[in-house]
Parts: C-alpha cells; sequence; structure tokens
DNA sequence: CCTACCGATCGGTAGG
DNA sequence: CCTACCGATCGGTAGG
C-alpha cells in the first residue's frame, strides 16, 4: 500500500511534467493569451478540469512554467561562477544551445513581447529578468575593460544593454528564418569587434 | 445633393482612419489574437457589425493596418535616395522618433513575436519585412566599408542582421522601461564603435 | 450603419 | 481525475 502511494506521487510528479511541457510549447506558439487549457490538457491527454486540478489557474500554470525554465536553466547554464569575457562568451554558448530548442526561444520573445503590457501576469517576472541580464552584462564588460581586454571608448552599461537586445532582436529572425540566421556567429563576431585586437 | 454624397464619403475615410487608428493601439496592445473586433469597435464609437462594413473580416484589418502603417512611414521616412553611413544614421533617427510613439513601437514588437507562428496572418509580411530591413541596412554597412569609412574586419552582412536586431531588442527593453533606456543613444554608440575614429 | 442572432470557445466551478 | 455545466466572449451573418 505505501508502494501504491508512493507511485501515485511518482505518477503526480510526471504528470505534472508533462503538463508544464506541453504549456510550455502552446505559450510558445500562440502566447499566454491566446493559448488555452483545453488545447494544452487535449495535448497531455486528460481533460481541462483536470489540468486545473495540478494548476488551479491558468495565470498559475504561467508562472510555474517560467519558473522552472529558470530553475532548469540556472542549473545547466550558471553564470555566478563565471565573471568578465569568460561570462558573455558562456551567454554566447547558451545561445547556441538554444538554437537546438526552438520551442525555448519560442516562449521567451511571445511572452515578452506579449508582456510589455503592464497587465500581463508576466510582466513583473520580465521586468526583473530584463534588469538581472542586463546588469550581469554590464558587469561581465566592467570586467573585461578592468582586464585590459576591451576596446577603449565602450561604456560598459551600454554595451550590456546592446548585448542583450542583440540576443533577443536575433532569436526573432531566428524563429523567422532558421537556416539563414547563425545567432551565435554574429553574436560572436560582435563580441570580437568589442575586444582588444588578438584576444 | 452631391455635396452630400461628397460628405458622406469624406465621413467614410475619416472613420475608417479613426478605426486603423484604434485597431493599431488595440493589436499593440494585446496582440492580434488576443484583440476583440468588439473592443476596437466600442472606442471607435459604433458596433462590431459597424467596423465589419468597413473591413470585411479581422484578418483583412490587420493588413490593413499593416499597409497603411508601411505607406506613413516610407512617406515619411522613405530610404531610397540614402546609402551608406547617411542610411544607417537615418534609420537612428527614425529610432528615435519612435519614442514619441509608444503605441506604433508596441504594434511592431507584439506582432512581430506573434507572427513567427507560421499559420499567423501576417507572418508573410514580416518574413518580407526583416528580408528588406537587413538587406538595405547589409547595403549601408557595404557602402560605408566602399568608402573607407568601416573599421576592417567586419562583415556588413553579418553587421546588418545586427543592426536589425539590436534596434528590434532596444524597443523590447525601452517598452518595459522607457525612461530608462535611451534607444537612440545605444544605437548611435554602436554605429560610433563600427566606423573608422572621427567619423 | 443598427439589432439580433448563430455556433464555437473560453476559464473556472459543482459534484462526485 | 471525470462529466456536466456556468456566464462571458469570440468572429461573423441575417435582415433591414
Amino acid at each position: 500500500m505505501t508502494e501504491l502511494v508512493v507511485r501515485g506521487y511518482a505518477n503526480g510528479r510526471a504528470r505534472r511534467q508533462l503538463i508544464l511541457d506541453e504549456a510550455t510549447a502552446l505559450f510558445g506558439e500562440v502566447g499566454y493569451r491566446a493559448a488555452s487549457l483545453r488545447e494544452i490538457a487535449t495535448r497531455v491527454g486528460i481533460s481541462h478540469p483536470g489540468l486545473l486540478h495540478h494548476f488551479p489557474a491558468k495565470q498559475a500554470l504561467l508562472l510555474a512554467v517560467l519558473e522552472h525554465r529558470d530553475e532548469v536553466d540556472t542549473e545547466r547554464f550558471g553564470f555566478d561562477h563565471l565573471q568578465g569575457l569568460e561570462l558573455l562568451r558562456h551567454m554566447v554558448d547558451l545561445v547556441e544551445f538554444n538554437a537546438t530548442r526552438p520551442g525555448i526561444v519560442e516562449l521567451y520573445c511571445v511572452l515578452s513581447a506579449e508582456s510589455t503590457a503592464p497587465d500581463h501576469p508576466a510582466h513583473a517576472f520580465f521586468v526583473e529578468r530584463y534588469t538581472r541580464s542586463v546588469t550581469r552584462c554590464a558587469a561581465g564588460f566592467e570586467g573585461a575593460r578592468a582586464a585590459g581586454l576591451l576596446r577603449p571608448g565602450i561604456d560598459p552599461d551600454a554595451a550590456g544593454r546592446a548585448f542583450v537586445a542583440l540576443m533577443d532582436g536575433l532569436q526573432v529572425q531566428w524563429l523567422f528564418d532558421r537556416d539563414s540566421v547563425d545567432m551565435a556567429a554574429v553574436l560572436r563576431q560582435t563580441l570580437a569587434q568589442l575586444v582588444v585586437a588578438g584576444v
């Protein structure tokens, strides 16, 4: 009987994970507002009230999707031990990896644009996320400057903001034409132009 | 009686323009899918079948909005007579002007992300628009290179693509925090880093 | 341009 | 986890 309960919990966790995966995909395909709980539930193979048994409301599902992505990517691509140019190059590696999972790129592209509206449930999430990304990249450029690796005349704050903007914009172009756009290559060339020759 | 007819046509054109304005605003606020004809019609002050008298379907309204934007902006910010560095600097001026009309920036940000989905009614429009923008910017960098104004080691095609991506990404960040982001300033600094010293 | 309506779909709840 | 249902809202049409 104990085993049955454990198996029940295990099934619940697996089902919950499956819901998060399908929600990630549909939110990326059509955005949050246009995504329906019924469509997600159908893809999982349950009814939509069944889905609401795991996540009490649509908003809660969205926030769970975003938190889960943050957890997984932080675990896989943590930046805490990196700084300076190494940090920025690690971010290019992350972009290169993202080119193997269009669903994740779609999710962030579509949701970030949609959530520029102040009343969007993911608005605060993305405000915080952009602040964090820009600050981190600016620190990367500042570290490169301190190490004498940055070309003179470059403002680290503006460069950090531009680096994040460049990643975002490239993802949109890549989603429109995956064969013609090499996100990591463009980022690497841009980075090479900002550092002193030969680094 | 002739005057009545003429006045009627004039009213029709004005009403049509009002519909385009309100549709532009709502499509920017919530995207195409989540925007409702009823909400647009209410803002105009008519019923939603009244709106469908001017535009036969929701898709037709979207395409009319996009075509109208292209017409107005081409008339106001035509690039045909410009080339090289002048062209690129003119695009920065356009971005600076766009900072005075957040509704237009919202429209392009939200719709471009939403229409990365291949079945979106604006998908073809944005595919064509990105191709045109990237090609035009690449030609600008190529012109600068031919005039000896570009720093060596820069690929004009990659730079053109990066320039468009940078504009897009900055618009997203600007929509989240209009006070902290100076789109034109970041673009000008980036451009200054790509040209030979003192230009 | 209107009212009135169509069938479809939405998020969420009742009750089991 | 299910069926059955709620009120609200959707794009579009009928008919005038």
